[in-house]
DNA sequence: GCCAACGTTGGC
DNA sequence: GCCAACGTTGGC
């Protein structure tokens, strides 16, 4: 089983919204790099859902309910989205500030390619985070 | 609102 | 195929 962190923006799609809607298709990807991710999502991957520009914070846990399709919004063939449902909030979220702090947090592509909006974690690095979230 | 990082586009 | 110009993202 393969980690993953995506992006939202609150102001465009939150946490809370995800949650209400109980399950959402990933759309919106138009970076090569994020796709090619997506393409590799597999069904029950866990997914980490943070927060960008406000909070800037992993506010919870989702898993991937399909592997990846068309993109729904768009006839171009490139573009792909995958189905995701919420698993569980963390208990307090874990903050930009926190992960760029932590020792074994510091290199993960969240911080070291902050533009990129769908990106792979290592078990390690999305474990560590969840226990930050817990405790 | 500014700016750094980085991806994309288009001229040559 | 290089590179300058430009657009977008996201942290501050």
């Amino acid at each position: 089983m393969n980690h993953w962190l995506v992006k939202s923006e609150p102001v465009k799609y939150s946490w809370e919204k995800f949650n209400q809607d109980g399950r959402t298709f990933w759309d919106g990807v138009r970076n090569y790099q994020a796709r090619n991710n997506l393409r590799e999502m597999k069904e029950g991957d866990l997914v980490l859902f943070y927060h960008s520009n406000e909070g800037k914070e992993v506010v919870g846990i989702a898993k991937v309910a399909r592997g990846f399709y068309q993109d729904p919004t768009t006839t171009d063939s490139n573009w792909v989205v995958v189905d995701l449902v919420p698993v569980e909030s963390l208990k307090t979220p874990v903050t930009l500030e926190q992960i760029k702090a932590d020792e074994r947090l510091k290199d993960i592509g969240l911080v070291r390619q902050g533009r990129l909006s769908v990106m792979a974690l290592k078990r390690e690095e999305f474990d560590r985070i969840i226990e930050l979230g817990n405790s």
